[in-house]
DNA sequence: TTCCTACCTGCCACTAGTTATAGGTTTTGA
DNA sequence: TCAAAACCTATAACTAGTGGCAGGTAGGAA
């Protein structure tokens, strides 16, 4: 696994103590399928080393599939010593849709501390106060964890977290000051790569570009208004909104409303509409 | 400037050559609509120390909105020193949503490197293969550019991009070898911070959690499909399928099925569709 | 001059949304 | 363990909204 380029001067060289990393000094290249047991088994030893931290690696929050070695393995139990009795808090039925970590990867693109007292981010979320975490120790199968969510491209979130394998580290606040950092980048290769060996890319319509009034139009129908809506809204015809709509569907080459609305979130046409000059804030229930 | 938690002894202290980094070892942290122009500042020299490299910032690739300071002032100009007479490359009118670099974004989640002549990732991405590099010069404003995309929650997409300041640099192959990691990890860092202190947080219904069926019908409905289609697909009723996709809508709250959809890519509950068990491979053109 | 973007009109078939109800199965929590 | 909650499945009829198709004009940039 030694890279074959020159040593780096600007890199991860600086690591104490006794430079713990077994694959060299940035974040490991997966180029295939083979490389993803290799990546994971240094990744292991990586976060065993840094502060006796078990891994849990999820690709796709959105998928029960587990991860997995070239040969089908899934790395939980080969690589990063799970106990098999014990399943990955993301492979229980629901508890991938539930577990109170999976909803603040939505929320969060930096890394995150929790337990079952709180979730401490770098920065205040208001949106974290809605989570429930009177559930909390059944939810996850650790007493703590460091979290490091993933926003990949398509709108895919991976997750992985780092939590102690000794029972009774509850308070991570030190290791995260300390580590979370060089945990995010190593996490982020990791998902990166495996990611990118795995995942069938989604096909995307050739250099497509909406014009303004394009993704104007469809800003308006993701958030729910109809074509009679956005008419008024914005000073013209029902058929002119349609109009744009269907073009850009044509360009994103989507058969309905749907589907255009959904390659367009995809490709950041329509992120954080609240961008959107004259918005109203959302309406709070 | 200077953070007051203890020293880190696993950081970014290991910078050479001769600890270029004005703001400590870590990324800066912006709390506030204040710290924006510091933070922009340490970033600009940080760049400019460590090749002499411009930086450019999109804190959301859809939007032609630009960045600035808690006064309104303009980081392009105020602080990153892009003349006024050469308008940043997202702020040209079209410029925005048909740069090829920002295209590279919406498939991207690494850092990559680019000239008029190709576009350099850390793998192999086909899809870069579809991107028409003809007008390269036009459409951009410098000769080669180190770009870090930074997707973030809710589907948003931010770039931020390093390019030299001296003309005739064109191969930075070597710079992105040496670099490409640090330079993430500031651009990150500074693009996170300033969508979090600048954004409208999209509200989101209340922890809510979408069944497993409710998830599958939703995701065939944003490749396109009627009811009456994933109800074949499915093996059930039309009226069954509606019936899941009516209730995802309540529990996220929206209106109609665009806004489902949407707020359901947000979430990444649709994100890597293709990994949806027994999904045909999407079709090729 | 040509092409692209933006705008407009009308009609109709098809699809999605609504409303209410019923019963069976699985999961969750005390 | 058991009851309650959640999930899953299905029905019917009607209305609102979308998509397809056809046709057109105007202005600006290359």
């Amino acid at each position: 696994m030694e890279r074959t380029r020159e040593p780096v001067s600007a890199g991860t060289d600086h690591i104490s103590p006794a430079d713990p990393l077994p694959f060299g000094r940035r974040g490991i290249d997966i180029s295939s399928l083979q490389d993803i047991r290799p990546a994971a088994e240094a990744l292991r030893d990586m976060a065993r080393d840094l502060s006796n931290f078990r891994v849990a690696v999820s690709a796709n929050i959105a998928s029960k599939l587990p991860v997995t070695d070239a040969q089908g393995n899934a790395l939980a139990q080969s690589v990063f010593g799970w106990p098999s009795s014990k399943d990955q808090w993301w492979k229980k039925p629901l508890l991938a849709l539930s577990s109170p970590l999976i909803f603040v990867c939505r929320y969060e693109s930096e890394p995150f501390w929790a337990n079952a007292r709180a979730i401490h981010t770098r920065a205040p979320n208001p949106l974290l106060s809605q989570i429930d975490l009177s559930h909390f120790r059944e939810s996850v199968n650790a007493e703590s964890f460091i979290v490091v969510p993933v926003h990949l491209p398509f709108g895919q979130i991976g997750a992985i977290s780092y939590s102690p394998i000794e029972p009774g580290r509850e308070d991570l606040s030190r290791e995260f000051a300390l580590y979370a950092d060089i945990l995010e980048y190593h996490g982020r290769r990791f998902i990166n790569g495996y990611s990118r060996v795995t995942s069938q890319r989604p096909w995307i319509a050739r250099n497509c570009r909406l014009s303004k009034r394009e993704v104007e139009c469809l800003r308006w129908a993701a958030l729910g208004k109809t074509d009679a809506e956005i008419a008024t809204i914005l000073g013209r015809s029902c058929a002119t909104v349609r109009f744009h709509i269907h073009n850009a569907a044509t360009k994103l080459e989507a058969v309905n409303r749907s589907q255009t609305v959904f390659k367009a979130t995809q490709l950041g046409y329509l992120g954080s509409v609240a961008a959107i000059s004259s918005t109203p804030a959302q309406p709070h229930g």
